[in-house]
DNA sequence: TCATTAAGTATGC
DNA sequence: GCATACTTAATGA
C-alpha cells in the first residue's frame, strides 16, 4: 500500500494540534479503502473492531426497526469519524453505515482507541464533541419526528442535506450525493409517494429542481419559512 | 392529513 | 429491454 500524505488529517479537527511526527504515526496504522456507492462498511450489531475516518464521499448511517423498515439516521461527511463504537465502550456496531457515494475512508483497528486517547491531545475531546453533535441531532430529528407534519419534516431533511453538503451551483444549492425519495422518506418516517409528491408541488413553485438521485435546492430561504423553524 | 394501492411514465445500464 | 426511479390518481383511515 502506498503511504498516505500527511496533509490527509493536518486539517482534520480531532488531528489539527498534532505534530506532523504523530500525524505519521497515525497514517501509518491507518489502512485506506474504497467503497462503491451502496456498498456497506460495516453492519449494526456486528463486533466493532475497527473505527473509521470518512476521508472522501458521503456515507449514510442506517438503522433496522423490529419491523424490519430501514430508517437514515444520519448522514457523514467527508474529515468525520465514523463507527466510533469504541469510544462508547461497545463491543459492536449500533448502526450499519453504507456509502451513498463513492467514497473512501482510513481505518485503524479498535484496540488502538486507547493509545489515541491517551497519546494525542485534543483527539479525544474533539471526538466526543463530534459525539455529542451527532447525538444532539438525532435527538432533533427524532422530537421533529414525533411533532412535525411531513411536510416540515422534508423540508428539514432537505436543508439538513443542503447545509451539509451543499455545493452552490448557478441554480441554487445542490445535494452533493445521489438520494432517491425512498431515501427521503426513510429519513423522514414517512413513504416515498408522499415525498414524490411534495417535490413535485415545490419544484413547480420553484423551491427545488430535482431529476433521478439529484436535489438543487433553488430557494433555500423559502424551504427554511416551510420547514417551521422559529427565528 | 397522510398511507396505501395501483397503474402508469421516465431513465440509465 | 429490463430493473429501478419517479409520478399521479383514487380511496379510505
Amino acid at each position: 500500500m502506498p503511504k498516505l500524505d500527511q496533509s490527509l488529517l493536518s486539517g482534520l479537527p480531532p488531528f489539527s494540534l498534532l505534530q506532523p511526527q504523530q500525524i505519521r504515526e497515525i497514517l501509518d496504522h491507518a489502512v485506506s479503502r474504497r467503497y462503491e456507492e451502496g456498498a456497506t462498511i460495516f453492519r449494526e450489531g456486528h463486533d466493532a473492531d475497527r473505527f473509521y475516518l470518512l476521508l472522501d464521499g458521503y456515507l449514510r448511517v442506517v438503522r433496522t426497526t423490529p419491523g424490519g423498515d430501514q430508517i437514515i439516521v444520519l448522514h457523514i461527511s467527508p474529515g468525520q469519524l465514523f463507527g466510533i463504537a469504541p469510544a462508547l465502550q461497545r463491543a459492536t456496531y449500533p448502526a450499519t453505515s453504507i456509502a451513498a457515494a463513492e467514497s473512501i475512508a482510513l481505518s485503524w483497528p479498535a484496540g488502538l482507541w486507547p493509545e489515541f486517547v491517551s497519546s494525542y491531545p485534543g483527539f479525544a475531546t474533539e471526538s466526543y464533541k463530534t459525539l455529542g453533535q451527532r447525538l444532539g441531532q438525532i435527538q432533533e430529528t427524532l422530537t421533529e419526528m414525533a411533532t412535525q407534519a411531513v411536510e416540515k419534516r422534508i423540508a428539514c431533511a432537505l436543508l439538513r442535506m443542503a447545509n451539509q453538503s451543499g455545493r452552490k451551483t448557478a441554480e441554487g444549492i445542490e445535494i452533493a450525493f445521489p438520494v432517491t425519495r425512498q431515501n427521503i422518506s426513510e429519513m423522514t418516517g414517512t413513504t416515498l409517494h408522499t415525498v414524490s409528491r411534495l417535490l413535485s408541488a415545490w419544484q413547480k413553485d420553484g423551491v427545488v429542481q430535482s431529476t433521478r438521485k439529484h436535489i438543487v435546492v433553488t430557494d433555500p430561504h423559502r424551504l427554511v419559512i416551510l420547514s417551521g423553524i422559529q427565528s
